[in-house]
DNA sequence: ATAATAGTTAAGCATTTACTTGACTATTAT
DNA sequence: ATAATAGTCAAGTAAATGCTTAACTATTAT
């Protein structure tokens, strides 16, 4: 596995889905088989590996594999180019609401 | 418009897309028409319309109309749930790390 | 009144998505 | 050796997605 570049578009991509959001929950909790994710989710474990192709393209999880088992784990930097993303936002926002004084572009906010 | 409660699911699906991110940028930096968002995005008026319907969906921004004109904002609210989520993930996965001692869970990481 | 501007809505369309099934390989257990 | 376990791969499918066009309404400008 080639230690993939993590991609904004991935990541976002990936965290748009409700059970990858769900596998990257059940990760940050600690490393997990491809086999032991399946059981909760309600879905087959071929979805479940496609979801971690998905989730290991962006750059969020990274698997290795020992024996026949698959094992999963977070990869923090994932989640660190999402969050960093956002937090970029809030803080342009928030500067340019400096800059006004606080009335002239907020009307009827009640 | 109903003030409508942030949704987790729907504020990721949302920054999911790559063009309703664009929106997302152009608006953290300051309040703008339908019209005017659409001239960069290289599609029309119309998708973007229904990408705005998204977004105040999901609660990332909030629009009002006067005259012919509707104005698009970001609602802060929205961009700060998604941060939440991901800070919620990394301080579980840190606080895990945390408890085994820095080893036995990194084997080659070169 | 006419025209231009700003946005809305519905229908249709090509592509992508999230899944399934079924056949397969590789490893571990009996 | 046989069976069970863990995962992989390829097709196929129904639904969702992102877009377009075209017809429409409402407001503002001439």
């Amino acid at each position: 596995m080639p230690r993939l570049k993590v991609n904004i578009d991935r990541v976002f991509h990936a965290l748009g889905d409700p059970t990858r959001r769900a596998i990257v929950e059940r990760l940050s909790e600690g490393a997990m088989s491809a086999s032991r994710l399946a059981v909760p989710l309600d879905i087959t474990v071929a979805a479940v590996v496609q979801h971690l192709q998905i989730l290991e393209k962006s750059g969020l999880v990274r698997t290795t594999k020992v024996g026949r088992v698959r094992t999963c784990r977070i990869e923090p930097a994932g989640l660190s180019v999402a969050e960093r993303w956002i937090g970029e936002r809030r803080s342009m926002w928030e500067r340019r609401f400096d800059r006004l004084g606080d009335l002239l572009e907020e009307p009827d906010e009640g």
